[in-house]
DNA sequence: GCCAACGTTGGC
DNA sequence: GCCAACGTTGGC
């Protein structure tokens, strides 16, 4: 799950109660989907950094809610105020995260550079989406990366 | 700031 | 339903 920093960094959500946030903003269907279909609670999520000096997996996270409407959809203040959004038939969810435990930055470029990895949805050519699911394979073997 | 890639919008 | 125009993402 991608964050900028400047919005909410790994830090920003470890200072939250519970170190838990609200995954507000995602305005892209099958982003929310995955979080509306495809999570459970518990689900081990890689909290990444995005649009930022050093993009990469910063952290180790869960899921930690089950899907509900996205507040700031609703709310005129909000640069993700939706207007088409009625609070009847909200258009837009999340779901909690916890932080389990910040890691080092493993960077995009290590990302990259690992042949382990080459398939990743987050690495693919022209990925936009800002919830991309991770392959078990996957997920094992950055784990791995992040415990040297 | 640039720009590739992709999603969304809206006229037809 | 098609598709051009436009907006956004996000790395560089």
């Amino acid at each position: 799950m991608k964050a900028e920093p400047a919005e909410c960094s790994v830090d920003d959500a470890l200072a939250a109660p519970h170190a838990t946030v609200p995954w507000t903003g995602v305005r892209n269907y099958q982003a929310r989907n995955f979080m509306r279909d495809t999570m459970r609670v518990g689900d081990g999520v890689l909290f990444y950094h995005s649009s930022c000096a050093e993009p990469g997996i910063v952290g180790l996270a869960q899921v930690a809610s089950t899907p509900y409407p996205d507040p700031t959809q609703f709310d005129l203040a909000s640069p993700y105020h939706d207007p088409n959004a009625m609070p009847e038939s909200p258009r837009w969810l999340l779901v909690d995260v916890q932080v389990l435990q910040k890691t080092r930055n493993l960077t995009l470029p290590e990302l990259r550079a690992d042949s382990q990895l080459a398939d990743m949805l987050l690495l693919k050519r022209g990925n936009r989406l800002s919830i991309t699911p991770v392959a078990p394979a996957h997920w094992h073997h950055i784990r791995a990366l992040l415990s040297d």
